[in-house]
DNA sequence: GTTTGTGAAGTTATTCACAGCG
DNA sequence: CGCTGTGAATAACTTCACAAAC
């Protein structure tokens, strides 16, 4: 009955599974009750077969003849990434940027629970953020301590972060998501993720340059698309 | 003496092009003069192979023995990249996210100019915002078409996304980022990338929920790590 | 008739391994 | 020596095409 034979899903899959999620949840949201591969493809902006071996890495959960049931595939996705596990999250560093992601949606629901906002700055220490009150970046030995946060984003300056990041990984933190335009170095063990804001603006650039230039090899216009679909590089 | 026999660069090659130029901007910044494959591959965390590969696309800038010259291999790559280019930005939506995309580097450096800010908010319309002035979005057509936006920003909320987007392609702007969380349907010809902020720890959820989880399949912790790395995929 | 799920084929990307240059 | 650049080998991913299920 249930699919209990886990491969280990290809991380080419696991990039797009959140991209099938928002389109979900859009469907769901719209009353929309049955989906097909089809339909899927078109909104991800990717062919169809591929939805399909996606999908089929989480089990056998379509319909053949009308498609797969919009909720029930929502609800295997969000079990498969994890978002229906609590996870402590802690922002550091409350200008624009952080409190951008501590007011997200996607960083406030579905497992995801801001368990702290810190920063240095002594306007900013003990006002209110997204419902929180943010505390000073000192105090976070004692609160990690008290409640272990499982993930610790980074949207300080990029002076700040390599710091922050050794603060966070002392308290044994076990994955760190840095917005901070700073390469990081921290031990083998902690989980990286580094996220740059421009970079799609520079793959924008890249394919804006190459379309149709003259006395360029390149072939005609590519149209790419992503949801800030993220290879994972294993180290 | 120059390469100009220019083959298509692949796409995953692309991705990392700004990881590497990030990169090397902090060694230049640091007065490194020059780095080898190896260091290079180290703090991106790929295979040095991986670097001489996508380095080879761009041409031979190496010298055997000794490595390659931060500055000058820093220059190639922004070239490639398209950013020696002058790309006018207009950003709609000047919440926080998108008060901290104005002011970050990554938008302002780099060929990348601020043509415009835009905002139906009447607090924010005439407010200065990154040294510019925050204009309606109901003059948007006039100054669109006084300075003609390469690429538009979309950072509104979800629901007021995809009339932006459709303004902004009857406007005639060729590519579009979105940060809302909301998927966008526009014409093929439009060069569109959708970015989710919260993508990238829904893959730290994946990862998290499936390090050592006993009764599980999966090896034991991968450790991955990006930069935003978005493979493209070509309509 | 429609649509899934999946082997097989085809394509792209990664890594190896080493010749060749400084 | 050290390190690049690149063919050849390997691995990962995508797409095709179709049998099976509804």
């Amino acid at each position: 009955m249930s699919a209990e034979h886990r491969r280990r899903i290809p991380e080419a899959s696991v990039a797009r599974l959140p991209l099938y999620q928002r389109i979900l949840l859009e469907l769901v949201h719209a009353g929309t009750a049955t989906v097909s591969s089809e339909q899927l493809a078109e909104r991800a902006r990717v062919n169809a077969s591929k939805v399909r071996k996606d999908l089929s890495f989480l089990g056998s959960f379509g319909t053949r003849g009308s498609g797969y049931d919009t909720g029930f595939l929502l609800g295997q996705i969000d079990q498969e990434l994890g978002l229906d596990t609590d996870w402590p999250v802690v922002i550091v560093g409350i200008g624009n940027l952080g409190r951008a992601l501590a007011n997200s949606q996607g960083f406030t629901s579905r497992g995801f629970r801001v368990a702290g906002l810190f920063d240095v700055h002594p306007e900013l220490v003990g006002s209110a953020v997204a419902g929180r009150t943010v505390a000073h970046l000192d105090e976070f030995e004692r609160l990690a301590g008290e409640d272990p946060p499982a993930i610790g984003v980074i949207a300080t300056p990029a002076g700040a972060a390599q710091d922050v990041a050794d603060r966070m990984v002392e308290a044994g933190i076990g994955s760190l998501l840095n917005f901070a335009p700073r390469v990081l170095h921290v031990p083998p063990h902690v989980l990286l993720r580094q996220v740059d804001l421009s970079i799609e603006l520079q793959v924008i650039s890249f394919y804006l340059s190459h379309r149709d230039h003259p006395g360029s090899a390149t072939a005609s216009s590519p149209l790419p698309h992503s949801l800030g679909l993220s290879p994972v590089e294993p180290a």
